[in-house]
DNA sequence: ACGGTGTTGCACAGCACTGTGCAAGTCGGG
DNA sequence: CCCGACTTGCACAGTGCTGTGCAACACCGT
């Protein structure tokens, strides 16, 4: 059974997984981290990296691929069949949250560097989708806010980036974090801070 | 009069200011911008700016330097003899604004690479002073968040920075910039909409 | 025991950048 | 007009990275 894998495949599937791990890691930790560094962070030599992915930027286009491909299901599975706006955002910020914060390094060059051009436009759909939600709620006043949807959304999103980094400091705890973060993007986008907190405690 | 000025001197001191300007522009569209980029965009050769920087640290130490004094300055100077901890903020707000959009790939850097250590350490007393504030608010009811004032702090941050980076692509119009992210600012804190709202336009 | 697939360890060319040295300019003030 | 401070242009050594080539090896299933 399963007679398909051709010698020693397997552990070669794991090494590329492994290798796509620790790039993660590695990359998270220092945005310029070199293919040695990764290489040998997943205790492999460089070569071998080279023998999976062509490239650098291949090996960071996969990684993105792979990050985008995660928040969207997580974004489209939290927000099924939710109409409430505010309901909509909380749901979609506590799925968002464990994905956001494992891939954050992608988000934040997502904003920032030209290093895999191509990364804001493979994010963009996302992001539309977020700011059309947060035009709903301004235009039905479950949202109050001097900012335009798209700007809002910008704050969204740093707002989440800001609250990992308190965790990574140490400023909070981890369990605590997707929600303390759903109740104060809410409260950003104007819900009551009450109200905001019952709507995101009312969730499992 | 003034015979201080030993030969070409005012020229020397001319072009020193016009490398930190351009280096500032230069690195904020380029983090990783070379030495030999902002030579160029300053109108001057590499070898010039080595006459004035002894390195690239060097460079962006004095730029950082730079940097922090205009900011404590201003936040000192906006916060002075106000007790209220939601005006207070307010004015903090609109005063930093200016200065943290002149410079925020400093602002960035700080909380990211280590490029340069000791950003962190540089900013530190401005942010101790800020966490301060937030928790003195937070003690007396005026702001309300499941964050702890020094996550609370970043959030601050980030926020700011999302209204920079929304200005900068044209979601938003610069004159209301300021305003709009003390406002946004301050319902992210907890303090009600209408109140925030009227706290910040009731300011010059 | 064998063959294929993957891994290793080297060596190499190429590139971009930093920081320095030095000789030849250029410009303004005395 | 000339001196001194600044600037330029070039050359250079050093460093660290990317991507490739190649021969030797290890491992697994057959």
């Amino acid at each position: 059974m399963t007679a398909m894998t051709t010698g020693s495949t397997s552990r070669a599937d794991a090494n590329r997984r492994r290798i796509l791990d620790v790039a993660l890691a590695e990359l998270l930790r220092d945005p310029d981290a070199s293919m040695d560094q990764i290489a040998r962070a997943a205790g492999v030599v460089r070569r071998t990296v080279y023998g999976h992915f062509p490239s650098r930027e291949a090996l960071i286009s996969t990684l993105v691929d792979g990050a985008v491909a995660a928040l969207a299901d997580a974004d489209a599975r939290a927000r099924a069949g939710v109409s409430d706006p505010a309901e909509a955002l909380a749901r979609s910020l506590l799925a968002l949250w464990p994905v956001a914060d494992r891939y954050r390094l992608l988000i934040a060059l997502a904003q920032r560097t030209v290093t895999v051009q191509g990364i804001r436009e493979r994010l963009a759909p996302l992001r539309e989708d977020k700011i059309r939600l947060l035009q709903r709620g301004l235009d039905e006043g479950v949202f109050v806010s001097p900012l335009p949807a798209p700007a809002l959304a910008y704050v969204v999103e740093q707002m989440l980036f800001a609250v990992t980094e308190a965790v990574n400091d140490g400023l909070l705890a981890a369990e605590e974090a997707g929600r303390s973060a759903a109740v104060s993007v809410l409260t950003a986008a104007g819900v009551p801070a009450p109200r905001a907190t019952e709507l995101v405690t009312g969730m499992s």
